[in-house]
DNA sequence: TAGGCCATCTGGTCCT
DNA sequence: AGGACCAGATGGCCTA
């Protein structure tokens, strides 16, 4: 059963992803030709199935497939259809049904071409979402797996946040605290990487300015002195 | 060799 | 009707 490793997976992978180990593959000696965890060439994984293989020897060698994978009931009498595909083709214009059948196999095709696009597009936003949460992107360091590229990017999403309220609650105390001291960012300290804080700091410095203006009229016009 | 992961095919369902 | 989405089935590849 396939579909329950699936179901199975995320209890057992999210544990070692909980640990915010961003390199939860070992690195192993692959690489050359065919990359772990890469799509593998549309060939080796028998493109077209049945229907564009005449007889695909490491599917057609499995029995149960023979039937279940007919595209229509119709079909079914064609259990050993792909020997003699060529033959019937050539016959299939004399006969209606035939060719309504190889009708359903090009409509068929379409939608495995299709599906198989559908794929694609969702592997490659796959790759996206990998290029983007932090892990150890090398070429010795396995891909992660779906699952795993999931899991990690909901556990980033939830660190990221969990930042952002801690980064609030910090702004919010020296907004608190400042009073009518001057907010200076660190020495050293780059705000480039930022662009929140570098606008707290200039409207605060902003503020700062205008109260020190105000104060300095203030005192021209009037008798009273700064505090 | 077993288990994990993946790509593909396939039929069903829902939506436009 | 056609396309998108989904889940099950199947087989291949890789690693421990």
């Amino acid at each position: 059963m396939c579909g329950s490793s699936t179901t199975g997976g995320p209890s057992s992978s999210s544990g070692a992803l909980d640990q915010t180990n961003f390199a939860p593959f070992t690195s192993s000696s692959t690489e050359e030709g065919q990359i772990p965890g890469r799509r593998t060439p549309l060939g080796a994984v028998g493109l077209g199935g049945f229907y564009f293989q005449g007889c695909q020897p490491n599917i057609a060698s499995h029995g149960p497939p023979s039937d279940e994978n007919n595209p229509d009931p119709a079909d079914s009498t064609q259990t050993n259809r792909p020997q003699h595909s060529r033959a019937s083709q050539n016959s299939q214009n004399a006969n209606p049904s035939k060719a309504k059948n190889r009708q359903g196999k090009s409509v068929r095709l379409n939608i495995n071409a299709r599906e198989r696009r559908r794929m694609h597009d969702l592997n490659d936003a796959l790759d996206e979402l990998r290029a983007v949460i932090p892990y150890a992107h090398s070429p010795s360091v396995r891909k992660l797996s779906k699952i795993a590229t999931l899991l990690l990017a909901k556990n980033y999403i939830l660190m990221q946040a969990n930042a952002l309220e801690e980064m609030k609650r910090l702004i919010a105390y020296l907004q608190g605290t400042a009073g009518g001291a001057a907010i200076v960012a660190p020495p050293g300290f780059d705000l480039q990487g930022f662009p929140a804080a570098a606008k707290f700091l200039q409207q605060q410095q902003a503020l700062q300015a205008e109260n020190a203006r105000n104060n300095e009229g203030g005192n021209n016009g009037g008798s009273a002195g700064p505090l």
